[in-house]
Order: structure tokens, then sequence, then C-alpha cells
DNA sequence: AACGGTCTCAACCGCGGATGG
DNA sequence: CCCATCCGCGGTTGAGACCGT
């Protein structure tokens, strides 16, 4: 048995908000609130409405200060960078920009946003300046934290050296991370924003076969949790879904990072993380490594992985390496 | 002009959490 | 602690607008 209707829906009028109803909705709340309440509203307002189609009503449209029509450019940014750090939570996303409704951002997202970064992701020629960042770059070996980013940067997911990592000149920077000493002898210190405390060891996490970088929580919930990995109602992985969990993956990372960086302009240079993409039988994929990931964190190096030991048996999974953490010269 | 396909976005739905009796 | 009620949220729907042929 489902949950009872919040109101009898063959005596409520349902659809578009004609403008007499929007007057009643508007005089009514400017004269009296909501009350506390708005199941009864809709009777002492006078309307033949649900009260939560009143509520709905007027927090999307007849609220003062909403802002309607396009999305600036940097509300754009501010939605990749939120959105990346907490997902779909879009009540807080809209919380970051006055004006604009959780509804409105969910359907821009949906409607625009989403093809942006598909576009930009699925051709390197192309760019999107809202997803531009000098971290998404490959080829940057070493780059200045700028202090606002790049907006003609191409975006671009892959490695210049993922054919061939062993030619990468700073694939041993980072072979002992937390020792910070590198082979060419120079000093790597991971650079940790005050205010952003969400970095944790993966020796913290429960992901095996790991160590040493350094993740936010979102991050590693991420990996830890299957369920947040893109499948079809069959548990399969597309292709268009492979590339939605590279996005997003590389999302999280550059939001990261910013947040990391915040604060320090000087040089630093970047790690890699491996993202080993499964396609097939996300259940199969689970079970077969004995984890809940299929990514694996650790430098370049990744024979001790399970995770990676599946991905490198399976001819059809595809290795990224994306430059990212950033640890900088002491 | 007519038609069909696609896109947009306001509105709906149902769930989970908060609250209060 | 349990239960009922309400609120707020995120996912989904569908009518109308728009666009290409």
């Amino acid at each position: 048995m489902g949950r009872a209707p919040c109101c009898d829906k063959t005596k409520v009028k349902r659809g578009p908000w004609s403008p007499e109803e929007d007057s009643k909705l508007r005089d009514y709340i400017e004269k009296y609130g909501n009350g506390g309440n708005w199941i009864s509203l809709p009777l002492k307002a006078g309307l033949r409405r649900c009260g939560k189609s009143c509520r709905l009503r007027w927090l999307n449209y007849l609220r003062p200060n909403i802002k309607h029509g396009d999305f600036s450019e940097e509300e754009d940014r501010i939605i990749f960078s939120l959105f990346a750090a907490i997902g779909s939570r879009w009540s807080i996303i809209a919380a970051h920009l006055p004006g604009r409704t959780d509804n409105d951002i969910k359907n821009y997202w949906n409607t625009k946003l989403r093809k942006k970064l598909l576009s930009s992701s699925s051709s390197s020629s192309h760019s999107s300046s809202a997803m531009a960042s000098p971290y998404l770059n490959p080829n940057s070996q070493d780059v200045k934290r700028p202090l606002t980013p790049s907006a003609t940067i191409p975006f671009s997911s892959y490695n210049p050296y993922a054919e061939n990592p062993n030619q990468d000149p700073t694939k041993y920077l980072f072979s002992n991370i937390n020792g910070f000493e590198a082979d060419d002898k120079q000093m790597v210190l991971p650079y940790s924003n005050p205010n952003y405390p969400q970095d944790l060891s993966l020796s913290d996490s429960n992901i095996s076969g790991t160590s040493g970088f350094l993740l936010n929580h979102n991050m590693c919930d991420h990996y830890n949790n299957h369920t947040s990995f893109s499948s079809d109602v069959n548990g399969k992985r597309s292709e268009t879904m492979m590339k939605q969990e590279e996005i997003m993956m590389m999302m999280m990372i550059d939001h990261h990072i910013d947040q990391r960086t915040k604060g320090y302009s000087g040089d630093f240079t970047q790690g890699y993380y491996n993202y080993y993409n499964v396609p097939g039988d996300l259940k199969q994929m689970i079970s077969g490594t004995g984890t809940n990931s299929n990514i694996n964190m650790g430098g370049s190096d990744s024979s001790s992985s399970s995770i990676s030991n599946l991905a490198e048996n399976k001819s059809s999974s595809s290795l990224l390496q994306h430059k990212c953490l950033p640890y900088f010269y002491s």
C-alpha cells in the first residue's frame, strides 16, 4: 500500500497556473505569509489547488527576486564546480546562486549543461569555457594556479603519456607521496588549504590496494559506493555511461584541486589518477574484484591493485590517466 | 504551410526526514 | 518509542514552443 495522497486529486485544479490564481496566491502570501502550513493555505487563499502545488508555484515563480532567463558564464562555472563536489543537490547549489531556484538549475543542467559537458569531452578541438581549467590541460607539466581560470584552454581527459607512461617526465615525482622525496631529489610537498579540511588519506578509507594519495570525502564515497557508478537497469555500462562517469570523475578531481590550491599561487607539479573504466556488466565487475570500485588511485604504478588487474585483463577497458592532485616544490 | 521531431521548463510525483502529539 | 502529518527535495512528465524538412 502506498502513501496517502496529500490532497484529493479530484477536487483540486492541476496544470498551469492562471494569472488570477497567481495573483490570489501572491496577495495572500504577501499579506499573511504561508502561516507555516502549505496544506491549509489554498483553502484560506481561496484557491482550488493542492498545498504542494502552491508552495512550488511560490518558490519557483512568484517569490520576489527570482531571476529568470539565461545563466551567466560565472553561474555555469559555479554549477559545474558544485555539481562536481556534491552532485545533484540542487537546493544546495541554488543557495549559492541568488535568485535561481533549484528547479531552474536542475532543468538547466539536464537540458543544457550536461550536453555542454558531453560535447566538450567528446572533442578536444572544441573548448567549453565553463569547464576549461588548467588542471585539465594534459600538456601542462608544471602549471601556476591562475587567479581566475583561463577560459580558453581546451578540455581533454586524456594524458599524452597514456600510451607509454614510462616516458612521462612527471611520473617518478609521485613514487612516494607520503615520503615527499621524488626521484629527481626535489622535495615535493602536498599543499593543504586550511579552509578545505576535506582531505583524507586513502589509507583511512577502505579502498584496498591503494595508498598514499589524498582524496576528499566525496571522491572516496564515490569509489566506495558502487551504486554511484552509472549503469542501466540491468547493471550494464554503455559507452555513454562510461563517458559520463569519466566526466564526473574529472569534475570531482578538478574541484578538489581547485579547493586544495586556493590561496596558493606558487609553482606546483601534478600527479595522476589512473582510472580504469570498464564497460559491460557492473555486477560482474564488482563481484569479480571483491571491491566496490573499479578505480585505482596510486600513481603510475598500479601493479599491486586487483582492480587494475581486472581492468587490464579486459581488452575493452580504457585507461585514462588524468593530471591531478597538485604537489608543490618546497 | 504542414508536419514531425526535438527541446524547454513548469508542474507533478513520491520518497525520506523532521516534527509534534 | 510510535505514528501521523507536513515539508523539502530530486527525479520525471508532458504541454507548448521551436526548428528543420
